[in-house]
Parts: C-alpha cells; structure tokens; sequence
RNA sequence: GCCGAAGUGGCGGAAUUGGCAGACGCGCACGACUCAAAAUCGUGUACCCGGAAGGGUAUGAGGGUUCGAUUCCCUCCUUCGGCACCA
C-alpha cells in the first residue's frame, strides 16, 4: 500500500507567509479601475497575547475580505494596535516596567502571533495609537472639536475607580453595583473638572439608522442608550416667585400634579425651604451626598424624601403644592426636578402613599373598569337580588370576619345605574365607594367626586364622621387602598380622556398630549421639549499612558489649545507612575509648565490624558495613510476607501465606541473634515467562544484555549477553518478540542485526494460525470451565497460534503476527466478564502499558476448545477407516505396522476376518496382524504 | 420591572419562500487493516414498539392559522445579554 503524503502544516505557513510578505500580495494600493471594499475588523488591544477570540473575530473576516478580492474588488482589510490604556499602567505599577515598553514589547509579540494567522493585512497601513505620529493627530482632533464648541470643560459629579484612580465614563461603569468596567472595584462619586464632548448634540442623528446596515441587535441597544422621550417642559414658580421648571413626559396629568419633587442637590433647594424645615433638609441633603449611588439606585429600594416647607404654584389651575425632596429625582436627567402626578405614575404613587399627600385621577382608565365593595350589612336586604335583576357582576364573599360583602365589578356605562340602585338600598351611616373609571363616593344624602385636593378632604372628613377605624388616614386613596379588592385599579400610568382637567377634560387620551403643549405655549407657560439619557461623553482621564490633552491655562487668557504648529503634546518617559489620585503628568516637575499661546505669559499644560475612546473613534482613517504628515489621513486615501464597506467585532462596543465613533464622524463631517455621514455602512457582530465547560474563558477557570498551542499542532489553517465551522459566527459556542479534529480530517482528507488523483477505473458513465459537474456547482452557489451572508458555518460543511462526493466520484472513475479537473479547480478556490496556505500549496502542487489569491472567483454554471430529477414526496393527510424518483419538468397532473395510483398511498387512504389534492411543482403532492 | 436574542439527537449545529426535520462534523458502536495500538478506510447511529417488514412519536410547553408549521400568530416556561427610580 502507498504511503498517504503527510499534511505538514508547519512547513508550508510558514513557507507560503514568507512568500507572499516578500511578493506584497496583500498590498492594498488605490486602483481606480476596480471598485473598492474597505472591510474593517476591530483592532486589538495589545495586552500582550492573542485570544482565541480574536482568531474567531478576524479569521471569518480575513475570509470574506479575501473571498471579496477573488470576486473582482479592491480590498482594504487593515490591521493596528488601540494601545493606551490602563493595563499597560497597571502593568507597570505591578512589574516595574514602563508602561510604553510594556506596550510596544506586547505589540511586537502580538505581530508575530496575527502573522501566523496568514490574513491578508496589509502590515503597511499599520496603526499603532501609543505612537506620536498617530496620537498627534488625536491630539489635533480634540482641537479642532474645541474650536467648533464641542468640547468644553465643567466641574461636575464623575464616577471614579478608587483601583484605577480615575474617571470612568457612563459606558465603563457596569452592573447593578456599578463597578469599574476593568477592575471590577465599586465606583464612587467625585466632582472634578473635566472635559467633555457635546454627544448630545448629535442624539437626535444618532438615533437614525436608516442609511446604515446594522444589526437590529445593535441599533436597539444604542436606541436604549440614547434614551429618547417626548414630552413637554413646564414652568411653575416657587411662592418666592422663583420659576421652577420640570421635565414630563405626561403634560396631560399636569392637572393631577399634587406636589413636586427635587432632586436633593437641586439649586433651589436652599431657597425654598423654610426655616422650621430646614435642619431635616440639610440632613436628607447629606445623606443623599454621602451615600454612594449603589444605594440610591437600588430598585427594590423605598423611596424617601423631606418635605421643604415650601410651596410652588401649578401654572394650569393655580393649585398650591408642597414641594419635597427625594434621591429618587436624579439631578442629571431632566432639570433635576418633577411634578408629580401619583395618581398615573407609579413611583409618584408610593411616595404620596408613604407621605400621605393627596392622589387624584386625571386620566380615565382605557378599559373602563370601576370596582365597588358592599360591605356587609351596609344595605338593606334585597341589594344583591336587586344587582341580580339588573344584569350588574358581582361575587359575594366574605369580608374579613365581618359576613359576607359584595365584591361589584362595573363597565364605566354601568355606574350610573349603579349609584341610582344603591342610593335606594344604602342603610343611614353608612357610605360607598367606586373606584377605577370614575372615582364616586355614595353617601345617603349626596354623591362626591374624588376631583380635586379640596374633594379629596371633605370625601375623607365625611368617612371619618361615619367610621373612626378610617381615622388615622390622611388621604381617600390611603384609606381605600388598604383594600385588595381594589389593588388593581387604584392608580394606572396609560393614556385616556382626560378628566378633573377643568376646561381640558374629556380630551381623548390620543391628541391630549399635543393639546396640552399647544396651550402650555400659548400660555407661554411650557413648551414640547425633548429629553435623552445620553449625556456628554467624559474623555478626561487622571493617568498617564494616554494622549495628552492639549490645552494650556493661563490665568489671564482662560483655556487656550496647543497651537497646531506645535503638536504633538509628547507624553514625557520620565514620569513617576504611581496612582495618587492625581494624573502622574501633574507630578511631573515641568512637563505642565508652558507658554500661553495667546500673551505668552506663564502658563499650564492640562495633565489629564484623553479617553482612549478616543483614539479608536478614528483609527479607521489612519489606516488609509499612517504615516501621513499634512493631517490625520491623505484626502486621496480618504476618497477612494471611505466609507468602511463591513465592519465586524463584538457587540460589546455597543453603547460605547460604535456610539463614540458614529459622533466623531457626523462631527468632523461639521467641520468638514470627512464626507457622508456614516462611517461604517455595515456591521455584523461575532458571538463568542466560550471554554470546553460551556463558561466564559478565564484564567481563573482555567479553561482559555491558547491558538498558539492550536497553530503549531494543527496549522493555523485547521484553526481558521474549525472556528468557522463549530458555530454559527453570530452566535458562537463553546469550544471543543476534539471538534477540531473533525477539521483536521478534513485538510488532510483533502491533501490526499491531491495525492492520489488516478482514475479507479479505465472511465466513468456520463451520470457519474454529469453528477459531479451538478455538485460542484451547486456547492460554488451555496458557498458564494454564504460568504455573502457571513454564514461562515455552512461554507466548510458543504466543502467537506464535495469532498466526500468528489472521492466517491473518484472511485466511480471519475479522475482524469475534464469534469474533475474543472472540480478540482473550483474547489480550490473555494478552500483559498477559508485555508490560505493548504489551497496555495495544492494549487502550486497542480501546476497552476501563482497566487491562487489573486484567481478570479468562479462562475456557477446555472445549467450543470441545475437538478434532471426530483423526489417527490407523497404525503396523505400531511404525513409523509412514499416518495418517488420523477424528472424535474413533471407537470401537475403527472404529479397527481402518479400518487394518486401509488400503492402505499392507496393503502393509507384505504378506499376514501380523495377531498383534495394539492401539488407543489416539484416538491410534493399532498393527498386529503 | 422594561427591552432584545435564543431554546432542534449524547454534543456543536443544518434546513432559500410554510413543503422529505436532523445536512456537515464530533462522539459512540461494529467491521477492515494491524501481532497489537494509533492513524486510516468502511457501515450504522433522534426516540419508542417490533425479530423483521412496518408503524408511532418528536424541533422548550400549551393553543391557533393551514392540506401541510422548526418556520407565521397568541399565551407561558427556561437561558443569555442590555437597561434599570430617566420623570
């Protein structure tokens, strides 16, 4: 028996990397006769080591890139280094290391370890962000977004990483509580002055997708971020005259406002209140302050608040409302104030509840229900036949150990009727409540509507009079809802008619929003506004191995930037990295000591470092001229690669750099710098690869796969090909080392094939070729379709399906004919984007010409792949009964014919006649009977 | 609580438009080769009843639409991700 030829990968990378670097077959040059494809994969941190990770987010797209050249485009696929950031700082701290030998050691390291991957980077576009002729320009961006007024500078509440001993962006702070996104450490609160950019000047734009392909996925996620509501701001003025104004989404409650909340920091606050509350005030105020936002914004947390002494006056209808204050009111949403309408807004509910401050409907409910519970013994005999005859639901069930009550439910139409019949049976001293839809309270001389806070009192006086238990409370709706009957329909937070809104009632709940903000304004006392959760995003950053921000304060001329001429702002290397708190550039004894730019005088550098964000927000346009020295990027580059065609990575860059970078780029088109207004047309996502016991990869769990291990036992091939192949690229899944060895197989099933291509017999029957031509093509359709798909699962499985029939077709005899040279062509083609090396060597072994890279992608021919035959399903009753080989063209009635007079499907029928027939052209005839 | 995604054999997954459920691979079983093992090759492999022929049941659960549902609709369960007092 002959030797197998052995699979070496090892040999073959290695000689196949060396020749193409050598030959620059991946130089990416400006060719105005092709058309381009800018594929963009996110670029690494460099923290010294590959991930199995990164493998599974560029191999798949080195693919596809490549996949895209043969198919006739000029492809831009680049690769660079996001390479400030706290690791390298910590990492200095920790090992005594500078952190930029830290960085630029694990660059030249993690280098060696993409090479191995045999993408198809062009290594010349490289961008490393460290470097000073990158970070120059960051610098020189921040610039340009200060002079447009887009960047400024406040004393403001930050959270701070006590660990990392700075300023984390809203982004970076995670979980429920809130800890550092790096190191886990629960942040606090800080107030520090720092630079911001204005994002929220763009959240309106950000919100729309519609010129961009982006995951669903990915475009709700920003949506949530952005936090958009519509509603109307509204003026109301404290009793000191003070305009007070609020932010609601709800203009229609405005009449239900029974009081109004502060947040604890709020500016009026010291003016409102009043002598004798003062002293509770200032305590709430400093523990509120004290308490980190771990407390404060637990969910299940009750709501507290005190109360000011003063009072603000509603601008609709002149109600005088209490005004308190709550940590529930947040000073960074809104205008750190509400009104609050408890009767429609759940959290407003529980505090009037717990405070006993008055809770009045103002919007009816959608559904109309009202409930009303008889007590026991409060009507005379007969009213529950009486309800009976007149067609009104009820229960009667016990009430405590009182007897038995009646338990009433009512369509709003019904209440009419209702109080009529009750008045007549309602027994002296006694009283009756509906609630729900309308708010009514029988007593046996007169009717009261819960309609206003002066109703609301006299209602609860008059119970009081009747029943002393209802004594104790201060509010009707604290009385009533001490019932659970009426749980469900006590406070509601939907759009209705609008009712207890004087001359506004009876508006349906579907124009009342607007009406109300026309009158606001008309009244000049409140206008639509719109509000967000985006905030402005925080860039600066209290530690060194950043880009410096380059703005100088001269305590004549305020904050003045680096003049252009003098970037960049070099980081000094002699600096004392230990965390303090306090950026390591301040500590620097002169680094911070400049000129001002603008009376020359003695000045200061600002010492903290930009957001690193901030560096990938662009890197992007790097990559089309890194060493570029007029600006940022050359215009030429610019014009011919931008927009980036597909970016992929993970979605964990939701809400923070596709958000960052979608802003940089909609402003620098502003200022004219870039054109269009997307920088990235589409974006897929990857999943992830999680370890063997189906967790996330941790060194603490010990299950990281390390690909280094995998490329030199397998060959960088195998690995690119299994992490295609084990899971659907979006979804990801688990590892599996002996899934890999299905791969393996694969490849060396392949080499052997190469090996041993002689005829098994001396020829082979026309079908034999004919079904090999059909394969083939039909293989090229799917896997085409899925490369355009990014179904990256499907291409392997259905090349290792060809292969298994390209060996039958061997056996058949099929080697040596034109059909096999052709299969074997186009499936070498097929493998080039998947396996780069394995296809290179095996294209040289069959004597073609180099690179098999730079072939074009082949044509499927629609004739060989189509099908002579089908199998038809025969089916009775729905259920797959018999199947028959027929031709492909076989008319409907042939179809019919044929099952009908198929003997399993007579058994089934078994002598009923057929109901109907349904025929599907080439699939399958269902027969009914 | 709100928003989103996903539930298919022992495992990863496949199934253009509503039309043969389980492609491909792993694993497993048996066989060939071998002194033996590994590698390789071949055959089989959803579950249940049955010796077989054959039949029945199955795509998280329950309903619905349809001649026909993994696919469409409704309700629910589980897992994962995001947001979370946002007025």
């Amino acid at each position: 028996m002959n030797e197998t030829p052995a699979y070496h990968p090892a040999e073959i990378e290695a000689k196949w990397q060396a020749k193409w670097d050598a030959d620059g077959l991946y130089h990416s040059d400006i060719d105005p006769n092709k058309p381009k494809y800018y594929a963009l994969t996110m670029l690494p941190y460099p923290s010294g080591d590959l991930h199995i990770g990164h493998w599974y987010a560029m191999t798949p797209s080195d693919a596809r890139a490549r996949y895209l050249r043969m198919k006739g485009y000029n492809v831009l696929f680049p690769i660079g280094f996001d390479s400030f950031g706290l690791p390298a700082e910590n990492a200095a701290i920790k090992r005594s290391i500078h952190p930029k030998e830290w960085t630029f050691k694990n660059i030249e390291n993690m280098r060696k370890q993409l090479r191995s991957m045999g993408a198809m980077f062009d290594w010349r576009r490289e961008a490393v962000s460290a470097d000073p002729i990158y970070y120059k320009w960051t610098e020189w961006f921040f610039i340009q977004l200060f002079k447009h007024g887009l960047a400024y500078r406040k004393m403001s509440p930050v959270d701070w990483c006590p660990t990392c001993n700075t300023t984390l962006a809203r982004e970076q702070v995670w979980g429920d509580d809130r800890h550092c996104e790096r190191c886990e450490t629960p942040v606090i609160k800080k107030d520090l002055d720092q630079w911001f950019f204005k994002t929220t000047q763009y959240a309106d734009e950000l919100l729309n997708f519609e010129t961009i392909d982006w995951p669903e996925r990915v475009r709700v996620l920003q949506t949530n971020w952005i936090g958009r509501s519509e509603g109307a701001s509204v003026i109301f003025k404290t009793e000191q005259g003070d305009p007070l104004e609020v932010f609601t989404t709800r203009p229609d409650t405005l009449w239900g406002a029974t009081f109004m909340v502060l947040s604890p920091e709020h500016p009026l606050v010291e003016r409102i209140a009043t002598p004798e509350c003062k002293a509770a005030v200032i305590e709430y105020q400093a523990q509120a302050a004290r308490q980190s936002d771990i407390d404060r914004e637990a969910a299940d947390k009750e709501k507290t608040g005190v109360f000011t002494g003063g009072f603000a006056i509603n601008p609709v209808n002149g109600a005088r409302i209490p005004i308190w204050i709550a940590d529930y009111v947040l000073m960074t949403y809104g205008t750190g104030a509400i009104m609050a309408v408890p009767a429609h807004d759940e959290r407003d509910f529980a505090f009037a509840i717990k405070y006993g401050l008055p809770i009045i409907p103002v919007i009816d409910r959608p559904d109309g229900m009202n409930k009303s519970l008889v007590f026991p013994g409060s009507t005379r005999e007969g009213f529950a036949a009486a309800l009976q005859a007149a067609g009104l639901a009820f229960t009667a069930q016990p009430v405590g150990d009182l007897g038995e009550g009646l338990f009433v439910t009512l369509r709003r139409e019904q209440v009419d009727e209702y109080v009529a019949l009750l008045r007549s049976y309602l027994k002296p001293g006694n009283w009756n409540e509906i609630v729900g839809s309308r708010w009514l309270f029988i007593f046996e001389d007169q009717v009261m509507s819960l309609s206003s806070v002066e109703t609301d009192q006299a209602i609860l006086a008059r119970c009081k009079a009747i029943d002393p238990a209802v004594s104790a409370n201060r509010t009707t709706m604290e009385m009533i809802q001490h019932l659970p009957f009426y749980q469900d329909v006590l406070f509601h937070a939907e759009y209705g008619t609008m009712n207890n809104s004087a001359e506004m009632s009876g508006t349906p709940g579907e124009t009342a929003k607007k009406q109300v903000i026309a009158r606001l304004e008309a009244q000049g006392i409140g206008k639509g506004a719109v509000n967000y959760k985006l905030r402005d995003w925080l860039i600066s950053r209290q530690r060194y191995w950043g880009a410096p921000i380059p703005m100088i304060y001269c305590a004549q001329c305020g904050w003045q930037p680096v003049p252009e001429d003098q970037l960049p702002v070099l980081l000094p290397d002699d600096v004392e990295w230990k965390p303090t708190g306090e950026s390591p550039l301040k500590l620097h004894p002169t680094w911070k000591d400049a000129a001002c730019p603008c009376c020359g005088g003695p000045a200061q550098r600002e010492t903290d470092t930009m957001d690193t964000f901030m560096c990938s927000s662009w890197y992007h346009l790097r990559y089309l001229s890194p060493l570029y020295d007029q600006g940022p990027f050359d215009p030429a580059e610019y014009d011919y690669w931008m927009p980036v065609d597909t970016y992929t990575g993970g979605i964990e860059h939701a809400t923070m750099h596709l958000i960052y970078t979608r802003f940089f780029h909609k402003a620098l088109r502003d200022m004219g710098v870039t054109e269009g207004h997307e920088p990235m047309l589409q974006l897929r996502n990857q999943g992830m690869v999680l370890g063997e016991d189906h967790e996330k990869m941790s060194k603490s769990r010990g299950n990281v796969v390390a690909p280094d291990a995998l490329v030199e036992k397998y060959g960088a091939d195998t690995v690119r090909a299994y992490l295609m192949f084990f899971a659907r690229w979006d979804m990801g899944a688990p590892w599996s080392y002996s899934g890999i060895e299905g791969t393996v197989r694969w490849l060396r099933r392949l080499w052997a094939l190469s090996a041993d291509q002689q005829p098994r017999q001396s020829t082979a029957g026309v079908e034999t070729l004919k079904t090999l031509r059909r394969k083939v093509h039909q293989t090229l359709g799917s896997v085409t379709r899925d490369f355009d798909n990014f179904e990256f699962n499907t291409i392997v499985s259905s090349l290792m399906e060809l292969l298994n029939e390209m060996y039958k077709a061997r056996e058949a005899g099929a080697a040596g004919s034109a059909e096999w040279a052709e299969a074997w062509d186009i499936y070498l083609r097929m493998v080039a984007p998947v396996c780069p090396h394995v296809a290179e060597e095996l294209w040289a072994m069959a004597g073609k010409p180099y690179s098999i890279h730079v072939q074009p992608w082949p044509q499927v021919d629609q004739a060989a792949a189509a099908e002579e035959s089908i199998t038809l399903v025969l089916q009775v009753n729905g259920k797959v009964r018999d199947r028959l080989v027929v031709p492909v063209n076989i008319s409907d009635d042939e179809a019919r014919a044929a099952a009908l007079a198929n003997e399993t499907v007579q058994k089934f029928l078994a002598g009923r006649d057929p109901k109907k027939v349904v025929v599907v052209p080439g699939k399958l005839v269902n027969i009914v009977g």
